[in-house]
DNA sequence: AATCATTTCAAATAGGCGTTTGAAACATAG
DNA sequence: CTATGTTTCAAACGCCTATTTGAAATGATT
């Protein structure tokens, strides 16, 4: 499963975010986690002190691959248009949901943290969350102005941020009920210019 | 914590509704169960036969009740406005969510079923999500008629459940982190009144 | 080659889990 | 009261969990 590495911290880190992505912390095993790693039922409490400090270690590694893989504001430049921002945002936290790969651990921890939140979750939002609802609050203040309603914008960017998030949340129907688990670039790219000229309809009737 | 009915079984369903809301199938015990409900700790095998077919007996509880507490269509009649209608489809899964009551019991139970999908999952889906989808579905047509292409109302259904779905997913961010756990029956209007003009302008931009 | 620190390993520890058991308590009907 | 069926109970069962242990293996240094 994970190539071999002759780093076993490295292979116990890898194997341990594929797990702890898929089960939440309390379900994943670190007799699984070691199993996979092809390391000792031990090598966990050695490297790392215990299974909750590999925890923060996960989240640290996956944090750092998406906001450098896909950084929330989609690569576009600051002073585009609203629609192309919405875009950008939409983009980004949408590659990230439908990656296989390592940046895709992001929002499937995510996930698990909000079913059964660990002592980890403060940390999370102050972190990773809190400054991605500051990129969506950019682009609405771009069609509000600087000084607009703090329950509007607050509502607004529940809004955004919903349409994206319900991507993650609803992976287990997709891939266990409806079967298509997986998602092409194209599909992709169609669902966050979707959101985008949705959202930017939305902002637009609010502001009437 | 459970009131004092004179019956056993009733005791533990009660009982087993909240904690498996709370922390799911895998995480809740019957060891905690059996307390909550002040039952012995083979109760829940005497009467339920095991811990699985007390999950399903809360499942269908939990259904029953949000369903018929807050039926999707809100209470508006068939042949009302588009955005009335979205009114009414938001204020009752908001309702739902922000319930503490036994209605709240479904919103946490897919929540949890979501992060740690069991087999109820398929059940669920057929019997309970996709009748709700189906309720968004009509509001849509209303917009861009009974025949209107397939992908587009796919899309436009996940933005308009997504709003909503939101406010479940990010619970833990609400009550743990920001300290503001409960919602007023003005709060909740107020953000069904936004998602259904939020989405009203939403569909209407995709139409254009 | 010998010494030292680092890493790996199988086994053991202590505790939690769902479930089973057989006896005790209780309720009901003859 | 007796007999029968239902419900409750404490204890035990077998399995799984994270962590610890002390020895063995490996690597690096002198």
């Amino acid at each position: 499963m994970i190539e071999a590495t002759p780093n076993t911290k490295e292979r116990l880190l890898k194997a341990a975010c594929r797990i702890f992505a898929e089960k939440g912390f309390r379900d994943a095993t670190v007799a699984e986690i070691c199993e996979m790693a092809e390391a000792n039922i031990a090598a966990v409490n050695y490297h790392f002190g215990d299974k909750e400090k590999l925890y923060d270690e996960v989240w640290r590694h996956a944090f750092a691959i998406a906001a450098s893989t896909y950084p929330v504001d989609g690569g576009v430049p600051e002073d585009t248009g609203i629609e192309e921002s919405l875009y950008g945002y939409a983009s980004a936290i949408l590659h990230r949901i439908f990656s296989e790969g390592e940046a895709g651990l992001f929002p499937r921890l995510l996930n698990q943290e909000m079913a059964a939140p660990t002592l980890a979750l403060d940390k999370i939002a102050k972190e990773a969350l809190f400054p991605q609802r500051r990129q969506v609050e950019k682009t609405i203040k771009k069609m509000f102005g600087e000084a607009c309603d703090e329950h509007v914008l607050w509502l607004c960017q529940h809004s955004i941020i919903g349409q994206c998030a319900f991507y993650n949340f609803s992976r287990p129907l997709r891939e266990r009920v409806m079967g298509c688990g997986t998602m092409s670039e194209e599909s992709i790219d169609i669902i966050a210019r979707h959101i985008a000229r949705f959202s930017l309809g939305g902002l637009k009737e609010i502001q009437k």
